[in-house]
RNA sequence: GGGCUCUUAGCUCAGCUGGAUAGAGCACCUCCCUUCUAAGGAGGCGGUCGAAGGUUCGAAUCCUUCAGGGCUCACCA
């Protein structure tokens, strides 16, 4: 039971003893560091169901806890606020139960509940991966794994854009200027090189425009009858009708990307349980467009496409089909949507990882999928999150302004390398051992800058200017922890004290630790009820100035007697182990020593 | 033009369902390695919380209007 709601019951006993009245509810906040207290409840509300002055009912109140409440033993009032001194016998009691709970924190999934699937990275087939989806996949993959740690059973899943124009396009830039390459004869990552003959499409697409310009073409025009563009449109055709010649390339060519995709997401850290295909599940969208037809739910115009009311509900007319018959972007999300319902019927919700670009698109997909009847549209989740928008302005692949994710990751190990190499603590360390550390590092710092904002904010990022490595980043919290490994390597842990027996005070450092981990559980909570690591990162921030506060103030192997430095140890450990747990949900690893 | 969203210190960001004198980091200035890792700690400088009204015991937080930035309103994905 948590301190809020013991004190809570007592606070409403106290009012209804004084003043014969019943509170519903008691607001509690931290108390400010100026003040003597541990927790604070604020009189204020109060005022509305019983008269009096606020700071007497506040002496009231301390009188009534300081006499019937074991925990509490001092109290003062400020105002309208209530200081209340919690014994130490009670942190120390609490910390005694969690010192060894490795799993702190964490819940696990409760029988029969149901799972949540949550899409991330969906990335398209033609150009490698770059920041803006470093910044999806961090997010996508960490509130994953913190809808895990709050006990809910998750998959994680993509939908990769196999399918359309885009592809095309790469496909006949290499036909027509590819020579036969290939990532074995060239030696590049196979993302990496259809990259190259996307944006080599790109530049022979504007080269096209200019000519027909130039023989007197408008733009528009010159646009849509520029020879490369007709080829790439014939080959979309062709694709879509079968053509033995075009699909296998297709296939050759998606196969290169994916393969480039995978190195990249196991040097980022991130997995996927399951995977979805639009080429699979565009057909399933169609049927149930039909359906939608029959129920009413869509309508069909003069001209065949059909289209989704929705001015009543606010919006307005959506298309979900072409008048040609095919599929659009919507069609193929509702019929992913189904699909993942039918192959998993444990799943209740789904948590969708794409930028705020495409807030309204979300909006009416659920609605449409609500209006389709289906009970767990209402379970549906847009993580929506702001762009990563360079100095220059926004990332354009075609026009190769972008942050490489794989670059990326690699200047960032780079830097951690240098960094430790000049501090020179790693002795004994193996080569292989200090280049995976230089990456945990560097991961780290990347990490722990993107996932510490609110997602819904947009992020500039300068590449200029180097991600810090001090101060509130991913490394000083990592460092934190190497320093407490460190100590537990040199502390003789064979003497375990039990906690009970402990009777000296508790130092100021150390109750505010304790305090400190105590929130842990509820931090874990709110982030996946907020879909936001930014809480998580700043949770864990303050716990590790807590500590390293302590660790200057405090002699830890060098405490006065036996018992405290074995307790001071141990709390040290259960530090450790809880930045371990907060930043295994943000996915970033922690090293032994740095 | 309609809708959504953002604006807090020179820069990057916290600030939980309204609560005490608005907090960190970076940068700048002082101190602290004969004590467990100085990627650290202690302190200083720095803010009319975009602007104006309103709601209330109390507003950075809620409401309205305005200004500025971003996104969106495609038979593109």
């Amino acid at each position: 039971m948590s301190l809020q709601n013991i004190l809570s019951a007592h606070v409403k006993q106290a009012v209804s003893a004084e003043y014969q009245t019943e509170l519903e509810s008691v607001e509690f906040q931290a108390t400010r560091k100026e003040f003597t207290g541990d927790i604070t409840v604020v009189v204020f509300p109060m005022l509305r169901f019983l008269k009096g002055n606020p700071v007497q009912i506040g002496e009231k109140i301390g009188n009534y806890l300081v006499d019937n409440v074991d925990e509490v033993k001092g109290f003062n009032v400020v105002k309208g606020f209530l200081n209340v001194e919690i014994s130490d016998a009670y942190y120390l009691d609490f910390f005694s139960k969690i010192k060894d709970e490795n799993t702190y924190g964490f819940e696990t999934p409760k029988e029969g509940e149901k799972a949540i699937m949550v899409e991330y990275s969906s990335p398209n087939t033609n150009k490698p991966l770059h920041l803006g989806h470093v910044r999806n996949n961090l997010l996508g993959y960490s509130v994953a794994e913190i809808l895990k740690a709050s006990g809910k059973k998750v998959y994680k899943t993509q939908i990769i854009n196999d399918r359309g124009i885009h592809i095309c396009k790469s496909m006949i830039a290499w036909k027509l200027f590819g020579n036969g390459e290939t990532p074995e004869s060239t030696g590049l990552k196979g993302d990496k090189l259809v990259g190259n003959y996307y944006v080599k499409f790109d530049q022979e697409y504007k080269k096209g425009i200019e000519i027909m310009v130039n023989d007197g073409f408008s733009v528009e025009g010159a646009k849509t009858m520029v020879p490369i563009f007709l080829d790439a449109q014939d080959m979309l055709r062709k694709w879509e009708a079968g053509d033995e010649e075009v699909v296998s390339l297709w296939k050759k060519m998606n196969g290169w990307v994916y393969k480039g995709f995978a190195e990249t997401y196991k040097n980022l850290g991130v997995d996927f349980d399951t995977l979805y295909y639009e080429s699979d599940t565009y057909l399933l969208g169609k049927e149930f467009v039909a359906e939608g037809l029959k129920s009413g739910v869509f309508f069909k115009e003069e001209d065949g496409s059909v289209w989704c009311d929705l001015t009543e509900d606010g919006l307005d007319k959506k298309i979900v089909q072409r008048s040609d018959g095919t599929a659009v972007y919507m069609t193929q999300d509702i019929g992913t949507a189904i699909q993942r319902i039918k192959d998993h019927p444990d799943v209740g919700g789904m948590v969708y990882t794409v930028g705020n670009e495409q807030d309204y698109h979300f909006q009416v997909l659920f609605l449409i999928l609500k209006k389709l009847g289906f009970d767990w549209a209402k379970n549906l989740y847009h993580l929506s999150y702001g762009m990563v928008d360079l100095p220059s302005g926004k990332m354009k692949s075609r026009e190769g302004t972008v942050v490489d994710a794989d670059d990326l990751i690699d200047e960032m190990a780079a830097t951690a390398e240098e960094i430790s190499e000049e501090l020179g603590k790693l002795d004994g360390y193996s080569e292989d051992e200090k280049k995976a550390l230089y990456k945990t590092i560097g991961l780290g710092a990347l990490k722990y800058h993107i996932l510490k904002v609110d997602p819904k904010k947009r992020i500039l990022f300068d590449p200029k200017e180097s991600i810090d490595f001090q101060g509130n980043t991913g490394p000083f919290i990592q460092y934190t922890y190497a320093r407490i490994q460190s100590i537990l390597r040199k502390a003789d842990l064979t003497s375990n004290v039990t906690l009970s027996a402990v009777e000296t005070q508790l130092h100021p450092k150390e109750k505010e630790l304790i305090k400190q981990l105590q929130l842990f559980p509820e931090v874990i909570q709110n982030a996946a009820e907020q879909h936001s690591p930014a809480l998580i990162a700043n949770y864990t921030y303050d716990l590790v100035k807590e500590f390293n506060s302590f660790y200057q103030n405090v002699s830890i192997l060098g405490a006065d007697n036996d018992t405290e430095k074995v307790f001071r140890v141990q709390l040290s450990k259960t530090v450790a182990q809880t930045i371990k747990n907060a930043f295994s949900v943000l996915g970033i690893e922690v090293p032994e020593r740095m």
